[in-house]
DNA sequence: GCAAAATGTCAAG
DNA sequence: TTGACCTTTTGCA
């Protein structure tokens, strides 16, 4: 699910399975029917990914996608299945298909429209030259506590409830100090973390942040239960000091985190 | 068979 | 801060 990782992953794949190929695109469910007929017959010409945002560009137009909390892609080989449930967003190459269902958004859009979008993002870990200071610069500017800064896309684009939870753990940062009450050199840490971490997830394919030492079952590849060291941990004991994780509802989300180890 | 939850965001008050 | 929205999966009857 979707984190900044699955999406720059999906940027390399739909590049792999589709650039360069003229497509048929189209909108079994029938919401993105506008969308789909001004595509439609165009070659993919190159793909990008910026924070939780997903671009297609198609000579003068892009696709825009954002998963939001529920979309999924999938892909395979042709021929493409039957559609099947609701289906916003079908593409057809010459080898291969992608499905998109659930989409927050799925649109098209003008290069001045999509420099509006990217306007609205903070630094993304995972571009090729990270923005460590833009991201110190912003976090320093706020009295909002440090766990509501994570999750803001204009202070840092990609960074979603799993990723804000373990870097925080993993910094031993208390979640509700201010951002502006942060050291600089506190804040690159915890910059840099998130650029190890992200990149490693694209990698992974899913999110990873325990080291071997702190799972319990070190060797081998981490199970489920040891990927994470607070999300989705609540009542369960830290795995550094044994105290209960705690869970609160910030914002309508849900954080978690160690009263003792983030004290 | 139905309710709840899920790695997200926006607009209204 | 709350509710609305997109869809599927899981868990409980």
């Amino acid at each position: 699910m979707p984190e900044g990782h699955t999406i720059h992953r999906l940027a390399r794949r739909h590049a792999r399975l589709l650039v360069g190929q003229p497509v048929a695109v189209d909108s079994p469910q029938g919401r993105f029917d506008d969308g789909a007929r001004l595509l439609d017959g165009r070659v993919l010409d190159a793909t990008d990914a910026w924070g939780k945002h997903l671009f297609h560009r198609y000579d003068d137009l892009w696709l825009h996608v954002h998963l939001g909390l529920y979309g999924k892609f999938r892909d395979g080989t042709r021929p493409a299945p039957e559609p099947r449930g609701a289906l916003r967003l079908r593409i057809i190459g010459t080898e291969h298909w992608l499905e998109l269902r659930g989409p927050t958004a799925c649109e098209v859009m003008t290069d001045a429209e999509r420099a509006l979008v990217l306007a609205r993002l903070g630094p993304d870990p995972l571009r090729r030259r990270p923005d460590a200071d833009a991201f110190v610069a912003r976090v320093l500017r706020s009295r909002a506590p440090i766990a509501t800064l994570l999750m803001d896309q204009s202070v840092v684009a990609g960074v979603g409830n799993v990723y804000r939870a373990e870097a925080l753990f993993r910094q031993r940062l208390d979640p509700y100090r201010p951002g502006r009450e942060h050291d600089d050199g506190t804040l690159r840490l915890l910059w840099d973390d998130l650029v190890v971490l992200l990149r490693a997830g694209v990698r992974a394919g899913r999110i990873v942040t325990t080291l071997p030492e702190d799972r319990e079952r070190p060797a081998g590849r981490p199970r489920r239960v040891d990927s994470h060291y607070v999300y989705g941990r609540a009542g369960l004991p830290c795995r550094i000091c044994g105290t209960p994780v705690l869970d609160a509802q910030i914002a309508a989300r849900r954080l978690f985190w160690c009263p003792v180890c983030q004290a």
